[in-house]
DNA sequence: AGCTCAACCTGCTGGC
DNA sequence: TGCCAGCAGGTTGAGC
């Protein structure tokens, strides 16, 4: 479900419900995600949050002790609710807070993750091994098109599966690719390496632009995404591309392709993207 | 080094 | 109505 503006959108509707509370329990009901989740995560109990950031797609509630990263995988959610709940099917983990409420994790298919990284006094500042190697956050300068220009050089694949990659620029999933691709008139099975540093910067733009602006819109809602107070993202609305295989371009009218690039659903305007 | 592909898991949809 | 194949927002790691 998630790529970075769904993530981000949990994070905006968490952190308020958890900033300054104390974690009373962590009930873990199944502990098999991505990664088993470790029993060092109950090293948070009995302690503040301080934080709750983002890297990439990963969340990380921050406590005096370490911090509890998740990861939404692909049908992963976070909701706010009082801790009395009973607890619904794949409702996988609580993190009870002192006042009663608790932040519940629920993911039907487990591609998420829920780990502890612990801040020992000497590696205080290391980052997590998960978060080593990932590139610039898409929403900062450190994101601009001569990156993209300079890493793209003698890159044979195609250009969709270049922003998707994490090493290159973080935050980027199958819509927004897609959706930027096409803002940008570019096709995405093009070669990384042929894309030129004119397009490129056009292509840093509406990656930017379209990540920016689904936020807003709380995100996109497709099947079983939701906002943490159970409302749908309505960036799906907006979609120009993603999903509308057959359906007229909004620019010219052509119908738009589909076709498999990496593994992974695409779509175009053969017209608008060349 | 760079690229492709299988794998992780459940649920939903569409065709027969 | 039921069954089964195919597909889904992500990421890692094996293998070429």
């Amino acid at each position: 479900m998630p790529e970075l503006p769904e993530v981000e959108v949990s994070r905006l509707g968490i952190s308020p419900h958890l900033i300054n509370q104390c974690i009373k329990s962590i009930i873990v009901r199944q502990k098999q995600l991505r990664w088993p989740i470790p029993d060092e995560i109950q090293q948070a109990v009995g302690l503040e949050v301080i934080d709750v950031r983002r890297r990439a797609k990963y969340l990380m509630i921050d406590t005096e002790a370490g911090s509890i990263i998740l990861h939404l995988g692909m049908s992963g959610k976070l909701r706010v609710i009082e801790s009395s709940n009973a607890p619904q099917k794949h409702d996988h983990v609580d993190i009870v807070l002192e006042n009663g409420q608790c932040l519940r994790y629920n993911d039907p298919r487990r591609f998420g993750a829920c780990l502890w990284h612990p801040h020992t006094a000497i590696e205080k500042q290391e980052p997590h091994p998960l978060m080593v190697n990932l590139g610039p956050e898409p929403l900062t300068d450190a994101f601009d098109s001569q990156r993209l220009y300079d890493l793209s050089r003698g890159k044979t694949k195609a250009v969709k599966n270049f922003i998707m990659d994490n090493h290159v620029v973080v935050g980027v999933g199958n819509i927004y690719a897609s959706e930027a691709l096409f803002f940008s008139g570019i096709d995405p099975r093009k070669a990384a390496a042929k894309v030129s540093k004119k397009r490129y910067q056009s292509l840093t733009d509406e990656i930017k632009k379209v990540l920016a602006h689904a936020i807003t819109q709380g995100g996109t809602t497709l099947k079983d995404f939701a906002q943490t107070d159970g409302k749908p993202g309505y960036f799906a609305q907006e979609l120009q591309v993603y999903g509308r295989a057959g359906k007229p371009c909004n620019r010219c009218q052509s119908p738009i392709e589909s076709v498999v690039i990496g593994q992974r659903n695409s779509f175009y305007c053969p017209k608008c993207q060349l």
